[in-house]
DNA sequence: TGCAATTAGGACCTTGATGGTCCGGATTGC
DNA sequence: GCAATCCGGACCATCAAGGTCCTAATTGCA
């Protein structure tokens, strides 16, 4: 359904939680998975994920915890796909698997996909997870196209 | 991944070679089985889906076939993946699905997913069949190593 | 120095969607 | 009537995603 997964999903929701805590501080992550409402495991799986990114900080021992590297509005949402999900790749033959589909010779599509990531990523990159979590206003139906993340 | 499913793939396949009839004439799935190099059930299989989706016509009984209903110029990229895959939806909260998520309370993004869908739509919605099917020096080639790939 | 709190890095299992195949029925032309 | 073909499902295997848990390594404090 092309749809991102739900670790990516909750890594959105941490990181903006995570943005509440104050100059410097941290937050740990049964802190956070309380704030979210997510279970704590979880919590720290998606963080242990973004400290390996490099979007978050954690920091070991008693007062302990995670902290942003860069404000949220620094950070573009395709960089958290990114590492939630892997890198972008509609379909298996843009990457670097050569040799791996069968109908390779008769494929009329081939390497074709690329311009269609190419544009999906340049939408994505334009976003950032300050623009999701920005202002709590409600969104009920945008019917109508947003002007504001303009794909090309 | 964020990646579409391997059958949106072929249908896009399906879709070029079906390109290939005649004005008029149709193609039947063993046919077409033969000329994407992929197997005739699998090909059966997509070309349901296709037919109900009105990209593509059926006409049953002997010298029956596929057709298409459109120039390939015609069918944007997204009414195929949403005919494959289901209405583009990055996350469970952006479409009907509302009471389904527990932490509604507490989730700061809530409905925010909808620009980021909004944008995916419309890179998708200026790419057609053709553009993918066509002469390989048409499409534009942004970067030949995105940047982005680094993730892993 | 010992203890508690916390992250780091995996292993493990369950579940659901996807991919793929197959079968019976309906329709059409010969 | 017969053969070819689409139509609408059901069916099963596989695989990745989701989620939990366990054991180190690190840090601060009494």
């Amino acid at each position: 359904m092309l749809r991102l997964s739900k670790l990516t999903d909750y890594a959105v929701v941490v990181l903006t939680r995570l943005d509440d805590a104050a100059e410097g501080g941290v937050l740990t992550a049964p802190v956070l998975a309380g704030a979210t409402g997510l279970a704590e495991p979880t919590v720290s799986k998606v963080l242990k994920i973004l400290a390996h990114a490099g979007l978050v900080e954690g920091r070991r021992g008693a007062l302990g915890g995670y902290r942003l590297t860069r404000p949220l509005a620094g950070i573009p949402l395709i960089e958290v796909i990114t590492a939630m999900d892997g890198p972008i790749a509609l379909t298996a033959c843009v990457d670097n698997s050569f040799g791996v589909c069968e109908s390779e010779s008769a494929c009329p599509v081939r390497g074709r996909w690329d311009p269609v990531n190419e544009a999906i990523r340049r939408a994505l990159t334009g976003i950032s997870i300050a623009d999701l979590a920005g202002p709590p206003a409600v969104v009920p139906h945008p019917e109508t196209a947003s002007p504001i993340f303009a794909a090309e």
